[in-house]
DNA sequence: CCTACGACCGTACGAAACGTATGGTTCGTT
DNA sequence: AACGAACCATACGTTTCGTACGGTCGTAGG
């Protein structure tokens, strides 16, 4: 059977926390690897049933009320998972940015300038997100979290930094064209 | 008719260049707005089909020989597009970073470190990543692009550079940790 | 010319992912 | 005990994905 990437971020899910249900996967996600593998919740349901099939995860369902199935790993699943952790990665990161898509097209036929507002909610964003993962750094340092899962929230910040500055820059300009636009017309 | 992001790509395409085929779509992508909203180039033969059939675009077949299909704007379709660049955008940008993922879980069951080969093949990646931005700046400076387009090439070098400085610190820290390591084993 | 070959171009198709919408479960409150 | 809100699970129709194949064109050598 063939392996998706969000067949190894289960993997390594049920690795991290040891037996798990779908809607335990969805929890620890959201708030953490989600943020660097996006996609939805309903995975979290189908894929661990593929991967129970495979043999690299072992079900244990309950049988009464919500009908629970927790996963856990069995050794194919670990070695499976070693093995991709162990490949070498040849990827670089994909993104799907709407609003720089919207930068992009921006003159294709927008009459108004409309950069403005979109680099404001942009910065928006930025701010809210860093907060989110400062505020991640600050508890997960005090629980002692293991180092590799530390350290990619310093990415994640090192990318929301680098975005903030670039829109804030962005509208900083775009403030001194419209004066400078300004003066222009009405000199003094 | 339900509009996708990807459908606007293909709207605020045409508006850029003109009557373009499927073909000309792609390179045209692959080398610009790829970078930033990733999909797969069999949509832009299947995409504008449906833009046509809701009267977004319009088709011209050529009838002989490879069957080229040319679009072009539409009236409709152009509003179509001004009306979403207008529209505010809440949307935070989405990550897919297989890299930073196998970092999260690298000590979940690798007994070797695998994270020295992965930061030193990101590395590689981003500075590549970079020379090609580079270059298309100086390139599309000549060419006088217009100021939105090359300004999405600023954003892209901010993240590339961000996610090297932290590959490279990563990079540094390991080998730091194993000397230690090793002078902790074997002191002086 | 004529043919062969490599690069260019287009699309069909099966599999996977998506996301919404729905319905059941649990628990705390009154 | 009845109710409502939050919690949890999944069904299902739709879209996307990506591979793999087949046709077309330019061109270079015979």
């Amino acid at each position: 059977m063939r392996l998706s990437t969000t067949s190894y971020l289960v993997l390594g899910m049920v690795a991290l926390r040891g037996p798990s249900t779908p809607y335990d996967l969805k929890r620890a996600t959201s708030r953490s690897v989600g943020y660097f593998w996006n996609f939805p919740h309903t995975q979290l349901y189908s894929e661990p049933e593929r991967l129970a099939a495979a043999g690299l995860l072992a079900v244990d369902l309950e049988d009464s009320g919500r009908r629970r199935k927790t996963y856990s790993l069995t050794a194919e699943g670990r070695a499976a998972l070693q093995e991709w952790l162990a490949a070498p990665t040849a990827e670089h990161f994909e993104m799907r940015d709407v609003a720089e898509l919207k930068l992009f097209f921006n003159e294709a036929g927008s009459p108004d300038d409309d950069v403005p507002k979109l680099a404001q909610e942009q910065i928006r964003q930025h701010e809210e997100r860093i907060a989110v993962y400062e505020e991640m750094v600050a508890r997960h340092g005090e629980e002692g979290w293991a180092r590799p899962r530390m350290i990619t929230l310093e990415l994640g910040l090192e990318m929301e930094h680098a975005a903030l500055r670039f829109w804030t820059a962005l509208a900083a300009d775009r403030i001194d064209d419209l004066r400078r636009e300004r003066e222009e017309r009405d000199p003094r």
